[in-house]
DNA sequence: CATGAATGAGCATTCATTCAT
DNA sequence: TATGAATGAATGCTCATTCAT
């Protein structure tokens, strides 16, 4: 599926891996991506030459933390999409995916991206979602939940938008569950 | 107020900060900030000592983007406030300064910002703009036509969060609207 | 005739330029093409900004090196054989040629870029010398003191040999002077 | 005379040696001694870690590349030698070396440094040509085919300057044969 | 012994900021 | 005061060499 011949990778290598990935997003989320390398390196504790060894550009790295950050996204969609009533599903997912913004900037980004051009890599995790999401839209509004207007792009700026909003009340659940309240009961027919 | 002791500029003094400022908007908003200074310096047709002659610092220049935008918009915000019915006013507001998002990153940027931490700069007109929006999110609770549990720092990252989804959106403008009426209404009273 | 508009330089920052070039050429000279750019711009007095304001690669920088020396070799030719008999002038230009040897490698390399491929920037000084030297061969062949079957890529081919076999010699004028010998012999007719 | 105690490498381990020097002949020759060593061993079919334990350095491994290439030009001389009228051997011989030229770079370093300092190991196989070649030269000379007045290093560099010269015209047969003769004419006394 | 992942010093290049002109 | 050249710390990336598997 994926272009490369992915040779099942060393236990110690694939572990390396993972810390990396791991420590890129903690550090990329928390502090931006304009953190040094080296940093991330060090938050993994390997050194530089095994980050480049695993990821050949700093861009490419932050590319796979936001493959998998989608991935994750998309499963818990997928999920929640078969088991919920079809009627109510759309408005889960869409909970779900704005409560991610945990990651800020990064996935904020991830997410834009995932919206329009998009390094390839990043196209077939966003399809998933794309898909699922479009198909949730469409159940919806023919069970009557939401608004008949509403397009699939305006669907994923609204996801955004949430996300943004979310950010900004990290630290408050109260306030986040409102804003979540608004932004769903926009989503219904008036 | 302000710490320092503000001399009225020479005429060409005040021309080159002008259109200082007005190149690092235009460019900050269309390339991101990270762009050299020394591009800024260029688009203005100034060198870059005569940047750094009003602005101590990048850092300083892009506050004081920040501060002419927020000043913009809590001027927009007074004059929309004062013309329009009190009942309507807040929802008038909400769609002048998320349509601002024209400018993409920076403003957001700047309009987070106004949300909490914020440099020394921001404070007055961030400020200006939270005392507005309070005050017209209590007149339209008062007056009915606004959620009466909403509270103002969710109010303001909804502001957020329709700056980002429009930004989404940015060449299709019926989108656009059909999104502000998505947030408006989850913004009245169920 | 250069591509580029070339406005003239301020004093100083020529004075820099000129620096670098020496520096460079003498380092590149003594310790090949592998050293350091930060080491090149300490020889010349600057900081290594300075040296990619000035050149923007260190293949630039190399490239201006040659440059400089090619133009300098073409300088040399065109006034010998402006001097010299006809008859002679090819032999002693060969010589003066040659005898450029003491930058080793650097020069060297150049002579053989002059040879084929180029950079954009060789190709001008490099085809100065050529012509020059396509014109004196021709006549040293009419004037019967040149092999007349030898072509000029040969003769070419022959100047970086005997360049390489001097700088073999380099402590040695009576060795030099003995391989030279060789080689005009060997440029005779038979 | 060699510091090693040299145990006959097992039969694999024989092989893996030869690939390598091969390969390394090979890489060297066509793109330069730049090339990462991982190339090399991936070039050898083998891994980095095989390379670093039949050479200890990339150095190293340059030095064995031309000692082999020293002892094959050594062979081949002593072959002709043997073989020749020893009033011609020395051109035979000079003509065996200077065509040696085909691997570029490499082999002009390895003749290079054959000249003067030269690391231990160049010492033998370097030493074995210079014997020869000093031999040849004193014959030529007694036989009156070669200049009465040149010398040893002379000849060397003379061969040095052959393989510089050849180099520039490796496709054309025949400018190489002319360039030849002229260096060979150059050799007889006038 | 072979493998290839890990290591980290080293290098070219950028860019905010300073300062001579 | 404006200019743009100079500065050098900081950064992404490479590659010889080591070492766990």
């Amino acid at each position: 599926m994926s272009g490369h011949q992915e040779r099942p990778l060393r236990a110690d290598a694939a572990r390396n891996r993972a810390k990396l990935l791991d420590a890129a997003t903690e550090v990329f989320t928390t502090r931006g991506v304009g953190v040094p390398t080296e940093e991330i390196a060090r938050a993994a504790g390997v050194g530089v030459g095994t980050l480049f060894r695993h990821f050949p550009t700093k861009e490419a790295l932050l590319e796979a933390v936001m493959v998998r950050r989608l991935e994750t996204i998309a499963a818990g969609v997928a999920r929640v999409a078969a088991e919920s009533d079809p009627a109510d599903a759309l408005f889960a997912c869409f909970r779900l995916i704005a409560e991610q913004s945990v990651g800020k900037t990064a996935l904020t980004q991830a997410l834009a991206a995932a919206g329009v051009d998009v390094h390839t890599s990043l196209r077939t995790p966003s399809a998933a979602i794309h898909t699922l999401l479009a198909d949730l839209l469409h159940r919806a509004q023919q069970a009557g939940t939401a608004r008949p207007d509403l397009t699939h792009p305006e669907l994923i700026a609204l996801l955004i938008g949430a996300n943004a909003a979310l950010e900004q009340l990290a630290p408050d659940p109260t306030a986040r569950q409102r804003v979540l309240e608004v932004l769903l009961t926009g989503l219904r027919p008036r």
